[in-house]
Order: C-alpha cells, then sequence, then structure tokens
DNA sequence: TGGTAAAGTGCACCTAGTGCCAAAAACCGG
DNA sequence: CCGGTTTTTGGCACTAGGTGCACTTTACCA
C-alpha cells in the first residue's frame, strides 16, 4: 500500500487540478511543520506569529487563512483523523462488542508510520507542556468524543446526547488520553500497545 | 451544620483579622458574581475586562490581580473543591471499593446548597456556550484528575503517573463530565443522582 | 505623627485576532 | 497577446487581553 497512509492526511492539501485564481503559496501541513519545530526550539510563547509567518513566507495577516488562531497550527490534520475515525467506527463489525470495535477503532486510527508517529510525539509533548495548547486541543477533542458518541449511540438505540453514549465516549477519551501520556513518557515505546492497554486497564478496572 | 459548606468556599476571601496594609476593595467571588451575571446577559466575548472591572469597582489592572485570565474569572471557587476533592478522598473508608470511594467523595463534594446550584448552572452553562471557557476550564479540571489520580495510586500501590491510575482519573472525569452535562440539559433535575448514575453508568458499561 | 505594609492605579507596551480593501497571480475566452 | 475573472495574498487600522513598572492610596502600629 505504498504511502497510501500519508495521502490520507496530505491528500486535500494538493488538489494538483489548479483551476482559475492564484494559487496558495503554502499548506497547511508545511506550516505546521514549521510550527512544530519553531515551538520546540524556542517555546511556544517565544514565537510570535509574525516570526512564523516569516518563516513561511507569508504574510501575519495570510496566517490566518490558514489557522483561526496560533495554537491551531498544530492541530492541522486532526479534523481529519475524527473523520478516519468516524469512518473506521461506521464500518466495524457489528457482532463485535461495542467497547471492542471502539477499542480496535482507537488503535486503528492511530496506527502511524514511523516518521509521522515522530511528528505525533513532537505536538503532545508541546501540547503537555504548554496549557495554551492543552486548552486549545479540548475543543478539538470535543469532536473526537463527538464521533464516539454517536457510535455508541448506534449500538444502544440512543441518541448521541443521552447519559450513557456520552459516559462512554468522554470515559474512553480520558483512558485514551492517559494512554497517549504514558506513551509520551517513554522516550521509547509504541503507540498501538499503550492505547490498547489503556482502554483494556479501563475495562478491567471497572469490573472489580 | 447551618451553612459550614458555603463557608468552605468563602472563607479564606473574607479573613476578618484585617493586618497592616490597605484591605482589599473586592472579593474573588463578588467578581466571579459579577462575572457570571455580565457574561449571561451580553455574552462573554461582548463583556470587555474594563466593563466588568468598572461594575465592581476596580480598576482593569486590579482585575487582573484578582484573575490571571478573563476566564478565569468562572473559576474563583474551583480550586478549593479540588482540596475538598482531595480531603474527602483522603478521609475515605479503606474497606470501601476505590470505585465506590471515588464516587461517593465526587457525590459529596458536589452537594451545593440550592442556591450554589444555580450558581453552578450558569457556570457550566456559560462554559457549554463558549468555547474559550471550556478550553480554559480543562486547565482546572487537570488538577481534578490529579486528585483522583493520587488516590487511585494511593489504593493500587502504584505512582500517581502510572498508567492505570491515570486511566481511572481520566475516564472518571470524563463520566461525570457526562453527568454534568446530562444535568446541564434538564431545567429541573438534582445533579447529586445524575453524577452517581452517571459513574455508575461507566461501571456497569465497561462489563457487558 | 510618622513609618510600614498591602492593595490599587495609571501608563506604556506587546501580541493575538479581525474587518476591509487593494494588489498579485493564476486561469479563461477572444 | 489581452482584458476579464477568480482566488489568494498582503497591508493597514483597530480592538482587546495580558504584563511590567513605578507610584499612590489606605489601612495599622509604634
Amino acid at each position: 500500500m505504498d504511502d497510501a497512509g500519508k495521502t490520507a492526511a496530505v491528500a486535500q492539501d494538493l488538489p494538483q487540478p489548479a483551476g482559475p485564481g492564484r494559487p496558495p503559496s503554502t499548506t497547511r501541513h508545511q506550516l505546521q511543520d514549521i510550527a512544530i519545530d519553531m515551538f520546540s526550539a524556542h517555546g511556544y510563547d517565544e514565537v510570535t506569529i509574525e516570526a512564523l509567518a516569516a518563516a513561511a513566507g507569508i504574510s501575519r495577516r495570510t496566517f490566518f487563512r490558514y489557522f483561526s488562531s496560533k495554537a491551531d497550527a498544530l492541530m492541522a490534520d486532526f479534523d481529519t483523523d475524527v473523520e478516519r475515525l468516524r469512518s473506521v467506527l461506521a464500518g466495524s463489525d457489528p457482532d463485535l462488542p461495542m467497547m471492542d470495535a471502539i477499542r480496535h477503532a482507537v488503535v486503528a486510527v492511530n496506527d502511524y508510520r514511523t516518521d509521522d508517529l515522530a511528528r505525533l510525539r513532537q505536538r503532545m509533548q508541546l501540547q503537555h507542556d504548554n496549557p495554551a495548547l492543552l486548552a486549545n486541543g479540548i475543543l478539538h477533542y470535543e469532536e473526537w468524543q463527538a464521533a464516539v458518541a454517536e457510535f455508541a449511540a448506534g449500538r444502544l438505540g440512543q441518541a448521541a446526547d443521552d447519559l450513557l453514549p456520552q459516559v462512554i465516549a468522554r470515559s474512553v477519551f480520558g483512558a485514551a488520553y492517559a494512554g497517549f501520556m504514558s506513551w509520551l513518557s517513554d522516550e521509547r515505546g509504541d503507540l498501538s500497545p499503550r492505547l490498547d492497554g489503556a482502554l483494556r486497564a479501563m475495562a478491567e478496572a471497572f469490573q472489580a
């Protein structure tokens, strides 16, 4: 399957067709990469949007055409991740118990290639170190939780904003996030087993 | 026990002793009340700190001596809530199963009096309606989760940042938050049963 | 009455974010 | 080759949150 995995995230950034009008000077991904590097190197607060835009060869004003906020520069592809989560959940085996289906989907969606994983680690590290990034991140995670809630609701024959689907979605997220943090604290560990372990641990913990 | 419950939160705002130096013009609670009212009435984004400070009879600069940010104006007493959670957890019956202890503590800490509950509802509503407030809130909730994680770690004989305590703390928070949201969506419902129900639902959901 | 400590205030300044409008750079049909 | 169209870019002015610093106000105490 070559680099089809990468394409999923980059695709919408490179619509080769090139219709009329002036072509974009850069892409969200390019900007994200620059942002990750600069934030990691000098600290989030110390990097002004001015400097970031300059490094990318665009103007300050143009930066805000690519991202609605400075913190969002790290969330370029997360929204597509949520889309992938949605589709994986939708296509999961109906005979599989709900929690297993969710766990498999979460692990599958986060099965990045090595270099993407390194990038993700940098991003999570920044988010872990800087409150502003964590705060902003949660706004995106709401969508992630909504995706899980909708799936759970479908399985349970309830509405997505009913108590049980929400409890499941939000506690699953919490467990998954703990898995991410655990992975982050280990210099050399794989993400998938951490996520799987975290979600299994939750299920087990609440049986005793 | 009269209004001892209220005192817990207000106490540190009214240190009657009055040592040397100029006495404060107001309190964090007063400011919070004003903020809740103004935000609810005109919308969070529309209320400038200038206006808020003016309504409280202080200067813009002074506002930032009470709160480190505009959004924090709604979090005046949350940090003391976390302290209460910590002490309730610490004093819980060692024979009680961990999850029961956590559930009881969470419910107990959120057993507000009627008027405080109305205030809490307003606060949660604002937080639900405004992304900036939700984002800021999560920063405080990290402390809440840390309190639960430390308790769980103690019970399990692990470190607070080990995987399992973190999974428990973060999933419990997720479930509790779902309980809060459920309570919020009902015009007339009690908070305690929602929280209790949410935490029980989580335990049950992960057994099947 | 003067001193000291704590709180308030004014001011200058930086940066994130937005609205508006003009300029640049691609494409198209003639 | 040219003018029109479309899309992105960029400059400019402006608002508002947040901070550092120096100074003033208001209390208590000796």
